[in-house]
RNA sequence: CGGGGUGUAGCUCAGUAUGGUUAGAGUACCUGGUUUGGGACCAGGGGGCCGAAGGUUCGAGUCCUUUCACCCCGACCA
């Protein structure tokens, strides 16, 4: 293409509006506009990029014997009537009705109309299994949406959706997604993390997430320092402490602690380890149509994963409880235990089970029990995981520690069951003639997201560096000065040459200065522009490399050879 | 949905506390000329219902009321 004739509206400035440097610089690079909240329009760059990546998912899919199609974006919203998922969506979900006045919604994920699609086609386990995918527009009226294409409302995903007649069937196909999906961003150029993530609410044995690391990631990653390991703050887990500090040994009391409430508070009063005190996080957990109080206990050195302590009470929402709420029901805010506690329902972390020489809430104004011994309700209290893992906890996997990073989800993986199939009724004949619910698997992977990511992991202070699997254009002519006719003309041969073989090549034809078409290349991110300058009287052009800056001086006669040996 | 902020030229923003000709700058754009290795210079030019509606006033970008949009923090996010 012609620089002078495409339509890349570069600009100094970025909209005052864009925060994340992937916003800014696509803004200003000329490859997308913003229409309203969460919602872009892409510019012949953007749209490049995206079929690059789409190109590079579809040959992926295709390796795994995935399918593809397209399902309507105008849902019916009967189906989702069916799967009952339209009361849990909530909000997120665009309602609308058509002249019939029948009620439709746009699709924020696909589960419902491929199990659709299959049922009633696919009736014999001989046609298993199956999976079938599509690259579409997705919609979700996101609350708060931000961050330029991070969290867009309108925006691009491929889903997949996979029927299998059995779980060991699925485990084998959710293995060979999540080969291919790290296949797929290890050819875009990216570094990433598969990591163990929360099922959430759409259920389902098992999933996870495909983390690419950048600072300004919203989710938070522990990673393993030795080993593979890596999971989502959310469903991250730790071994057991075997390092313990010093004990505060001492017989079963009760001790008057006026005022005494916070841990910090509790480790100066007894000069003791946050690790050997109880803290009490009390929430209100919300359920379908009730909510009430519910107590979490955990050591003084950790903290509550809501996520976890959501799970623990199947809960739909959880929000922190006011005093007043506490004291309503005879709590005294400060000084609340585990022992004898029969005013709230409550959980106890695992690491609290057995545990000796605590220091908790005597559950009376101003008093704490030392040497607690929580052995003596092992039996009939609620135990489970929900305290958050901390920097420095020892991995489950291996011996290595655990650290924090943090991610942009671009990809979900799930190991489904049969929760769609059977809501949705769709079945199959297995060998013996038995109508049989699909064991399915879902697996998405946000390719919007993705073009956002690439910039996320490659910039610098001049704009964007894209990968070459990503690169909207691979080569960029450069002429100098376009009155010089020389370098016109040397320009001109090389741009036929290039795009004669193939290569994705952009001529700056503009009148601009020097300068300014150098600030614009390096904006863009082209991999490599080609100078044709003030040089060419002595047979020299140059190769400039957009990620190092540098510039390679070649001779005239060499830069097309050299130029195809670097992409 | 709670808290905060911002709406003035394509873009970035002054101007609004204290109302007063024809609403400004930079940048971008158009014309002509000069310049051509790091976002050039000179001259001329086009571009605005000051987010919208209503009100106060002789007079509103500026004051009052209502409303809409966008952004940020939080909640939420298969």
């Amino acid at each position: 293409m012609r620089r002078s004739k495409v339509f890349i509206p570069t600009s100094k400035d970025a909209p005052s509006d864009a925060q994340l440097v992937s916003h800014i610089f696509l803004s200003r690079a000329g490859f997308v506009s913003q229409n309203a909240a969460g919602l872009y329009n892409y510019m012949p760059l953007a749209k490049r990029v995206i079929r690059k990546i789409e190109n590079i998912i579809h040959e992926e899919m295709n390796n795994i014997g995935a399918q593809e199609v397209e399902l309507s974006f105008v849902t019916p919203a009967s189906l989702w009537e069916e799967s009952g998922r339209m009361e849990k969506f909530g909000k997120e979900l665009l309602r609308f009705r058509d002249r019939k006045d029948n009620l439709f919604l746009l699709g924020p994920t696909h589960e419902e109309m491929m199990v659709d699609l299959v049922r009633n086609r696919i009736t014999s386990y001989k046609q298993l299994p199956m999976n079938l995918y599509q690259i579409k527009t997705k919609f979700r009226d996101e609350a708060r949406p931000r961050f330029g294409l991070m969290r867009g409302r309108e925006f691009t995903m491929k889903d997949g959706y996979s029927f299998h007649a059995s779980e060991e069937d699925l485990n084998r196909e959710f293995d060979a997604v999540e080969a291919s999906y790290k296949k797929i961003l290890s050819r875009l150029g990216l570094d990433f993390r598969v990591v163990e993530a929360d099922s959430g609410a759409i259920g389902g044995s098992a999933s996870k997430e495909i983390m690419v690391i950048a600072d300004s990631g919203e989710d938070t990653i522990a990673i393993c320092s030795k080993c593979e390991y890596g999971a989502n703050i959310e469903a991250a887990t730790r071994s057991v402490k075997t390092e313990l500090p010093e004990a505060p040994e001492a017989a079963f009391n009760k001790f008057q602690t006026p005022n005494v409430k916070s841990i910090e508070e509790l480790k100066a009063f007894f000069k003791v380890d946050a690790y050997y005190t109880i803290k009490c996080v009390a929430k209100k957990v919300i359920y379908d149509e009730s909510s009430e109080i519910v107590l979490f206990f955990l050591r003084g050195s950790d903290t509550l994963q809501d996520v976890k302590a959501m799970n623990a009470t199947e809960a739909l929402e959880i929000e922190d409880a006011s005093e007043e709420e506490l004291t309503k029901i005879g709590l005294f805010p400060g000084f609340v235990g585990p022992l004898d506690q029969d005013k709230a329902k409550h959980v106890i972390d695992e690491s609290l089970r057995g545990a000796t020489n605590m220091i908790c809430g005597a559950n009376e104004q101003d008093y704490h029990f030392v040497g607690a011994d929580l052995s003596v309700i092992s039996d009939v209290a609620y135990f489970c995981d929900i305290a958050q893992v901390n920097e420095g906890d020892s991995c489950t996997h291996c011996e290595g520690e655990l650290s924090f990073s943090k991610g942009i989800e671009v990809g979900h993986i799930f190991k489904l069951g049969t929760t769609y199939s059977k809501a949705l009724k769709a079945e199959f004949l297995d060998e013996n003639g038995k109508a049989q619910s699909f064991i399915m698997g879902t697996y998405g992977m946000g390719v919007s997201r993705l073009v956002a990511s690439v910039v996320e992991q490659h910039h610098d202070e001049s704009g964007c560096i894209w990968t070459k699997a990503t690169a909207p254009y691979m080569v960029n002519v450069m002429v100098s000065n376009i009155k010089d006719e020389e370098q016109m003309k040397m320009g001109e041969d090389l741009y036929l040459k290039l795009q004669v073989a193939g290569v994705e090549v952009m001529i700056d034809d503009r009148k601009d200065r020097f300068g300014f078409k150098m600030k614009d290349a390096e904006l863009i991110g082209f991999p490599y522009t080609v100078i044709i300058g003030k040089e060419l009287v002595n047979g020299n052009v140059q190769i400039f490399t957009r990620a190092t800056k540098e510039k390679d001086d070649v001779s005239a006669d060499n830069v097309f050879k050299s130029i195809m040996e670097l992409i």
